[in-house]
DNA sequence: CTGTTAGCGCCTTCAG
DNA sequence: CTGAAGGCGCTAACAG
């Protein structure tokens, strides 16, 4: 663990001469030559805290997920991941379990570990949450929800709900039902509703239920029970999952005489089946505008306040590949 | 952004006391209340670069990790998580893609993060991952893989798989083969290909096979229209999902006339169907394993060089539990 | 191009 | 119990 002084006293220079020689200051070829071969033998390297205590920059970012096993955070994990990495920057990642007091916990820590910048994965930005980020000086983007007063990045929940809804108008559904979630989360709840709704033009039913797989597997066995549709458009992939589940038990035909979609192009829709009709989001891609954008806006650039990402629909029909699931 | 300064100007005392304040050293009932006013007036956080520096200590550990988009991965990422957080630790993530080089540029750039630990979800223990492990200073935990020279912990992957195997011979499965993957993986490739021989006793086929669920299927189409194998045992979830996605498309009834097996409890296995048999890891558990490991460590107390988590057999009779897949 | 000199914000002796 | 002084390892003026 040697530092900046022995390697300065060994090559018989200056410590700011090795400090010039480290950062790109402009340094004779004889010293940098001399500098050179100090540092391989001894396998230097900088101490990052000396230099952020300097520089007020740590080349970290923060970045808040609400489930780590999530296919959707996973991937946009993963394209945050690629483009920190091109840059030397380092993550630090804090899991909130879907608990608002751990996301408001985590931001604050983040905030004193001095990090350049955070990305938050939302799920509903309550007025508590809101407060916090404008109070924190870090730049924070937020991906997944939309806000007036915050940076975001965002699926085109609306849009591709819409396109969803036309289709199976245009597939002679007559009989739709769309299961959804509550309003509290404005994008999956409220946007793909109504996407969905205006897209479809004709009267449909619509029903509530959560985010976990076996309760829209109870309501699936339920509603399938109650009434004949030939066609339901679920919030999520998962969701549709627990739809699909109950449409098996009841010896239900998916897709003839029921045709079931979701959103998210999780990997488990297109290993369980070809039966699952699904609205594909990028969310590699929406991790990596996320990171660019953070990145802007660590450097003060001008960024547009949302980026939305496109989507496209995979059919089932179209739907033959396989992917790995582990 | 107040310094220690600050506060100390502004609570009249010299900053060596607001230190103290801060760490627990001893201070009047009088000042301490001073301090504490002030601290909460301005919101006051210490620097952790400069704590660091001083400290020689961060509060960080580095994990680092093969695939983010892994069922695995990922639980054993919540474990750590949990763990870390009781005590105020944060996490850094790096992601190889399953890229060795990357698994030592990882390791290099965590030690020169200074770090207090790592944590390394493993796949294959090379000799050049094995040299930088040594070389680096900083305590290293190795999850998923043995190592005689390491600190592990590891799944029971031999005596799962002599479990497997000894449960479908009792179950006359009299016709049985095993599809594993290449020996350059210790624990998945020679450890399970063992168990499963030693505890099934009588002769079986064996094959060899990726990580890909789309290598497996291939193959599965290939085996199944050539034999007529009663049983198979499978060296991981996504292979057994690959045999029995061929199962279905060769009209070959599972279980009823094919018992598939594997390892893993992934999520999807549960969804995609009570049909395989599983091994179950628990890798939540396996994760906060490691982390206290690790902690240990760290603080230079004793810690055995293995830990071995105990696994547990999921029948296929027996799944009805759906779990949530988002 | 190079060396000297101050800090960055904090912790830690050491006197008092 | 408290304050003063020194230093962790590095960077950034400033002279030379």
């Amino acid at each position: 663990m040697s530092n900046i002084n022995d390697i300065a006293k060994l090559a018989g220079v200056a410590k700011s001469t090795v400090s010039r020689y480290l950062n790109g200051g402009s340094v004779s070829e004889k010293t940098r030559l001399k500098i050179d071969a100090v540092v391989k033998e001894t396998g230097y390297q900088p101490n990052q805290f000396a230099q952020s205590l300097k520089r007020k920059r740590t080349n970290m970012i923060g970045v808040v997920i609400p489930r780590l096993n999530s296919y959707a955070s996973n991937e946009t994990l993963i394209g945050i991941e690629s483009v920190m990495r091109e840059i030397n920057y380092q993550i630090l990642i804090a899991n909130t379990n879907l608990d608002t007091k751990r996301e408001i916990e985590a931001l604050k820590t983040f905030e004193t570990s001095k990090i350049d910048g955070i990305i938050l994965l939302a799920t509903i930005i309550t007025p508590e949450l809101l407060a916090c980020i404008k109070k924190i000086k870090v730049p924070v983007m937020i991906v997944g929800q939309n806000h007036p007063n915050l940076y975001t990045v965002i699926q085109n929940d609306y849009e591709a709900a819409k396109m969803l809804g036309a289709y199976f108008k245009t597939h002679q559904k007559d009989n739709l039902a769309y299961i959804g979630v509550s309003e509290t989360d404005e994008a999956v709840g409220v946007n793909r509703k109504h996407g969905v709704i205006d897209g479809y033009e004709y009267p449909l039913d619509i029903y509530e239920t959560t985010f976990s797989l076996n309760d829209a597997y109870q309501l699936g066995l339920k509603v399938l029970n109650e009434k004949d549709y030939n066609g339901i458009i679920c919030a999520t992939d998962n969701i549709a999952l627990g739809i699909l589940k109950a449409a098996h038990e009841l010896k239900i035909n998916v897709p003839k005489t029921l045709s079931i979609a979701g959103f998210g192009g999780y990997e488990t829709t297109s290993i369980v089946s070809p039966q699952v009709t699904t609205m594909k989001y990028d969310y590699i891609a929406t991790g990596e505008v996320a990171a660019r954008a953070l990145l802007k806006r660590i450097n003060d650039e001008e960024i547009p306040q949302i980026h939305v990402m496109p989507f496209t629909l995979e059919e089932k029909e179209s739907v033959d590949i396989i992917r790995d699931a582990t």
